[in-house]
DNA sequence: TTGCTCCTCACGTCACGTGAGGTGGC
DNA sequence: TTGCTCCTCACGTCACGTGAGGTGGC
């Protein structure tokens, strides 16, 4: 940027809507800008010395009116701006600007979550429209990231919402993040054929999480009903198996694809288990 | 997320305050949600029935004011999610969080653009603090990505001002991004002896640019000034380049390490000039 | 006179935060 | 009675946006 001095540059000074065209603001931005003394125009008063008082801007601006801009955008206040532009020295802003340098970067990783978060929920819900309810089908399903609570001790009233809450609360490393949908883990499918409203652990679907539900083969099914109401459909899936010739060999996972997050009537909410499965040794037929 | 009915649930409540702390968020943000009906306790009053007003969340609703809060973050008005939360569907939350999904893309994109900025910024100001200033010296630079704009006519009055603003109105791929610092370019050390307040083109310190300033050995020397004051360093450069052997090979490139951003003063802005050299070849000295 | 661009000033808005004054059960 | 947690209600705040009514030069 190279020029000669103020008082030679002429009258080329830019009207506030011209200056707001130029660096892409709106002018009652640049206006609140004035008005709260964090960015004033060069000048007030058009060429002639009248008496106007319109705004005028010079084009030498434009970096100055950006960069303040962008200290606001990550979220400096204003006031701090303006304090600063009264007595800058580059020592000052090179404090201020790697303190918030940080701050950018927890908002990355904030930003990168929700996204990760939206995924996971979109992922769930997607499954649920596609799901074909009454059916119960093998299918093979990849690996996934999740985070497992201790066992839960399910002795004495209310000993869902107390596992719960203590779920909750465990610090994991990296720490449980519970915008993560909640499902029940059962050792296996004894256990969920007898109590499948009391998992062995709850787990979250964190895809950060250290553990992982295996790749493999599951005995997937569906059933609609608030949280726990499980309904026929543990005997409905160990019926299935047993027919078609599988056995259980491993945990058995329950997780909501429609919930509270997603539908109004609990009785509509929808869950899905995944039953590890084997293929059944069957003796070779005899010739 | 497994459990028996609500009514079977017995007591176990959590306090506003108690709430708040699983969850993270402070307790007037679950006020204030509950106010404007966008996410309300699912009780009120306290066990033995009495008359008392208290907001009783259940353990399951974490789930559900964490996606709030997630919507609420990206940028999902208040108004959207309550209408939302009075009539869900898979459906619609599918849609408005796949439009959400490119605007968390955007945001991204920008954190990571002020990142940069920022990061330019810095660097600028760091070699100010870092210069000595009155002395020349020879140094090799790495290659920086710029934007070089068109060349400027310099015929008529005011014409830095609108052959600048002509720069700034370019538009280039990527658009030219003003929020980085702009520089000067001259064709060669003649044509910046000659007039070193008029650049032969601007450019742009945006790191994602098409153009390059080359790797190479430059002579760098600092003046104090307003925008184009070179003062006497054009001189002094040329007259150092002679005496220790160098040649003047390519442009010259200045840039404010020190501007209205980030110093009160404008007789104290910092401009670093760079200009292309290489070592005179000198005959062999015969022996 | 009309149209245009600019002006000021007051008030609205959005998502909370703050603080005053009060309640209910140990 | 004291302390504790919760309550409501009104007002503040931050960074603007909006809209009414007015001005100055072609």
């Amino acid at each position: 940027l190279s020029n000669m001095n103020d008082k030679k540059l002429g009258m080329d000074y830019l009207s506030i809507n011209e200056f707001a065209e130029l660096v892409g603001m709106p002018a009652t931005k640049l206006r609140h800008y004035d008005t709260e003394g964090v960015f004033m125009p060069a000048k007030r008063g058009d060429e002639q010395n009248s008496t106007n008082k319109h705004r005028l801007y010079a084009p030498t601006q434009i970096t100055t009116v950006k960069y303040i801009r962008v200290l606001s955008e990550i979220g400096v206040p204003l006031k701090t701006i303006k304090d600063l532009a009264h007595s800058r020295t580059p020592e000052k802003l090179l404090k201020l600007l790697s303190t918030h340098k940080a701050i950018i970067a927890d908002k990355m990783v904030s930003l990168q979550q929700e996204d990760s978060v939206i995924n996971t929920f979109m992922a769930l819900m997607f499954e649920g429209i596609c799901a074909t309810e009454t059916d119960i089908k093998v299918s093979k399903m990849p690996a996934k990231s999740i985070i497992l609570g201790d066992t839960n001790d399910f002795t004495g009233s209310d000993s869902f919402h107390r596992e719960f809450i203590r779920f909750c609360h465990s610090s994991h490393e990296p720490r449980l993040n519970l915008c993560y949908p909640v499902g029940g883990y059962f050792e296996s499918m004894d256990v969920f054929l007898k109590e499948p409203s009391q998992p062995t652990r709850f787990f979250s679907l964190d895809p950060s999480g250290q553990e992982q539900k295996a790749e493999g083969l599951y005995l997937i099914g569906h059933t609609r009903g608030y949280y726990g109401q499980a309904n026929d459909l543990p005997e409905r899936m160990a019926e299935y198996a047993k027919e078609n010739g599988f056995d259980f060999n491993g945990p058995v996972y329950n997780i909501f694809l429609f919930d509270e997050v997603s539908i109004d009537d609990p009785e509509q909410y929808l869950m899905q288990v995944s039953a590890s499965v084997k293929e059944t040794q069957r003796p070779l037929p005899v010739l």
